[in-house]
DNA sequence: ACAATTAGCGACCAGTTGGTCGCAAAACTG
DNA sequence: CAGTTTTGCGACCAACTGGTCGCTAATTGT
């Protein structure tokens, strides 16, 4: 690999939890530089503007986090357990990321109105991401899991919105309290309301 | 009313969609200047500084959507029945708010770490927030309304994340769907698993 | 009406912003 | 190792940042 490309990703290594924590206005160049240990050239070597280097953090932060929210998913065959572990996974799997917080969260609001670039990508991330649930939930309703009634668009943009709320609560109050809630309500849910019961397979206790 | 006292308002009037909408950093003084009619003199007249504005541009902002959200609660006996008020509110009292969303999701997320004073505020009004939503459930476990297992604070926690969880997305989808589907939830979950049911008082279906 | 107070202006400030570019050094390639 | 390409530097830029202040004009109270 070139030491150019060696540069390039270690600058967004480093600048995506400056953008995550302080937001695209935030972020100025010389915090960048700051943290990259290069000069402003240095850095404009490889990006053509704090546009393109935010972007390309948004997916680096991005693909961490949904990464390490479906880690493990793919090994379980039924798929409201593959559910319950996406949950649980959400709150649990948080060591390892961007810091920051979720990038999704944190590039919505941010990104509003004033960065429609930005705005997209987030945009895109959370459509990606509530396809994966949807397919998820509808292959549960064919194998017979998940409840005939459900509609797999709305339980999954349930799921999301729920979790991304407990998040926000959490990191306000700085407790985790919130999200651990949100957690535990939404497992519940999916038990008791959303898996078909007729085979009993999984005990209702977790 | 001083003729000062009046401009004092109507820069605190006019500012706060600025800082709900961009943030902090992405309100600039030239935007102020620009919504107020005012030149940076008159604006700091009133205010020592941008965060002292900044500030009480957040009470403003705050004020308007806390209200909205319990406009007409407290003519309602019941406590789950009020719960249901609330959540309905939050999802169709939007308008003749201060644009930008939801200042508190708003401010959480835009003053985490940079901006201790906002980041402040925005905790004291949850915590606000939630204490009326708690205090609503503590009532309603003393009359018998509500079921004695619950816990009021995580109760509370829940409406107050599913809600913001769903606003979110709305706001990056430009659809209500998840918000309206958040309700929903919201409601069937007071119906179902809230409301003490000795007495049958309230037809389940909604 | 008149003096005292208050309000608003706008030039000014130092510091910072995102961004450019020529140049020399370092890294590649044969 | 020589020649070429790639890389990073850092001085420089215009525009803009939040903030100050003396002055005049408008608003007050009497």
């Amino acid at each position: 690999m070139r030491k150019g490309e060696q540069t390039r990703r270690k600058i967004i290594r480093k600048a995506a939890p400056i953008f995550n924590q302080r937001g695209y206005d935030g972020a100025a160049l010389s915090d960048l530089m700051r943290v990259t240990g290069l000069e402003k050239g240095g850095i404009y070597r490889h990006f053509s503007s704090k546009q393109q280097l935010a972007a390309e953090a948004f997916d680096y932060a991005w693909k961490l986090a949904i990464d390490a929210r479906f880690e493990g998913t793919q090994d379980i065959a039924n798929t409201v357990d593959r559910l319950k572990l996406f949950v649980r996974n959400f709150r649990d799997r948080r060591a390892g990321l961007v810091p920051g917080g979720c990038p999704l969260l944190n590039t919505a609001i941010d990104s509003d109105d004033r960065h429609p670039q930005l705005r997209r990508k987030a945009r895109r991330a959370l459509d990606y991401w509530l396809d994966q649930l949807q397919s998820v939930v509808k292959e549960g309703k064919r194998k017979g899991e998940v409840h005939s009634a459900i509609d797999s668009g709305d339980l999954a943009v349930l799921i999301v919105s729920t979790l991304e709320g407990g998040l926000m609560v959490t990191r306000l109050q700085r407790r985790d309290d919130a999200l651990d809630f949100a957690c535990r309500h939404l497992e519940e849910y999916l038990e008791t309301r959303i898996r078909a019961k007729e085979s009993k397979t999984q005990a209702e206790k977790s």
